[in-house]
DNA sequence: CGATTAATTGATACTTCTCAAATCCTGTGG
DNA sequence: CCACAGGATTTGAGAAGTATCAATTAATCG
């Protein structure tokens, strides 16, 4: 089956990756770069598929070549709580493939998503035979460890209108907006007040306060943010 | 000025310091243990001295030799919120360095705390040269990255009083007990409060409620779990 | 286009925070 | 070593913020 879209699906050589700029991969050379090409397959999921599972042990690592996803840890009664999320040129499976312990968090496509499959044994091999290649990991895992004390932080001492602002900020900068200026996500209700952290009535109820203030406006799942520095008030109590 | 505990400093060479085993220099050979005892240098905090301030750019990395420390990033209104804690073998501050960061996370000794520094440039050096070390350092940031993940989902979908369960057993794993049971670590109640992220009083009336449950008992600052299992059974929301 | 799921709103209950006042304890200096 | 000042702890009362439940309307997807 052809593919709709040729641009979503990867180049069979990651020298040709219009992602590398922005990922990992972005200083390594042409023979490091074969070595990868020829060990990675590609694979594909449909919106609202599973990639990763809490729990499991992955096989290998996932570097997104186009699409969006979320991670998230289940809770007890079935809540889901987001942790982030991953898009174009990001690595997902690493964290718990170099700890060496369970995946810690679910992965499901919110959108239809193309991605480079490269197995545990031959990101190993990347990562001990390439010492700029694992610097650069090691450089990704110390960001994401600053961005989950931002989140923690934020958890713990913001009111839920103050994240929802600040989730609305972080969505624009992780996936950007569309021609018309809508946030190029779409996410439910629900699915935001997991991110946020609190009852989706309650992450509807704040919304709608935010849409009277003229600070957002929707349209169906469509968000824009018509005042940013207004939202960015609201969500940079501290910091 | 001679020292009361000679314990309590570290030995000249890396190879003979008893946190070795349990720290990211764990797997190290002799020569690559050289370079770095001939590098770093030994420094002491007194307990309540800040260690490293929250956005400044850290010259170097701290590997604690003894002590205890808290990592907290500062709320609105002066309010912290730990992050976590770091005690002996731990490695503080390269985070910052290795995403080039500002300090993300303020950190202050809870008890008069040896350790030993090692300049930024030095750290690389070792990094780059030692993919070794390279690859344990990053083991380390993935585990820390996986607890900060479950940080973020206990914040986000667990009640106050679960959380607090939750860092009592932390603590338990963290710093261990003394001869009689107590928690080896102490904090007044405003930095467990901190920790749990809710209002000094919050955490105070639901320690009180443990108490009388008869699951924790107090003697001043000093904690003792009487029932783990219980405990664990209010924490242990999901999983 | 119809069935199902999602979004919205209202009412109410519960959790947690804030403020205030009364001990208690800790660390310090004499 | 002891007394004391000042901070820490504790408890109560009331306010605020969020969650939950229920019912209605809107939107989405096959």
């Amino acid at each position: 089956m052809r593919a709709t879209h040729d641009s979503a699906e990867p180049p069979l050589h990651c020298q040709f990756c219009r992602n590398r700029s922005d990922s990992a991969f972005h200083n390594l050379g042409t023979d490091e770069l074969d070595t990868i090409s020829r060990l990675k397959t590609c694979v594909s999921f449909r919106k609202g598929q599973v990639i990763m599972h809490e729990g499991a042990r992955p096989q290998g690592v996932y570097c997104i070549h186009k699409g969006k996803a979320k991670l998230y840890k289940m809770g007890p009664e079935g809540k889901e709580q987001i942790i982030r999320f991953a898009t174009n040129g990001d690595l997902i499976g690493y964290r718990s493939i170099l700890s060496d312990e369970p995946i810690s968090a679910s992965i499901t496509a919110l959108v239809d998503t193309y991605a480079c499959y490269i197995p545990k044994s031959s990101f190993f091999e990347v990562i001990e035979g390439n010492p700029k290649f694992s610097l650069n990991v090691l450089k990704l895992s110390c960001h994401e460890l600053g961005e989950a004390g931002k989140m923690i932080a934020s958890l713990a001492q913001k009111t839920v209108r103050e994240r929802l602002a600040e989730i609305l900020l972080i969505l624009r900068a992780t996936f950007g907006e569309d021609e018309e200026g809508f946030l190029d996500i779409k996410l439910t209700r629900e699915e935001i007040a997991n991110m946020v952290g609190t009852a989706t009535e309650s992450a509807i109820r704040l919304l709608s306060e935010l849409k009277e203030e003229g600070r957002i406006s929707t349209q169906g799942r469509r968000i824009k943010l018509e005042d940013r520095p207004g939202l960015r008030k609201i969500a940079a109590v501290f910091e």
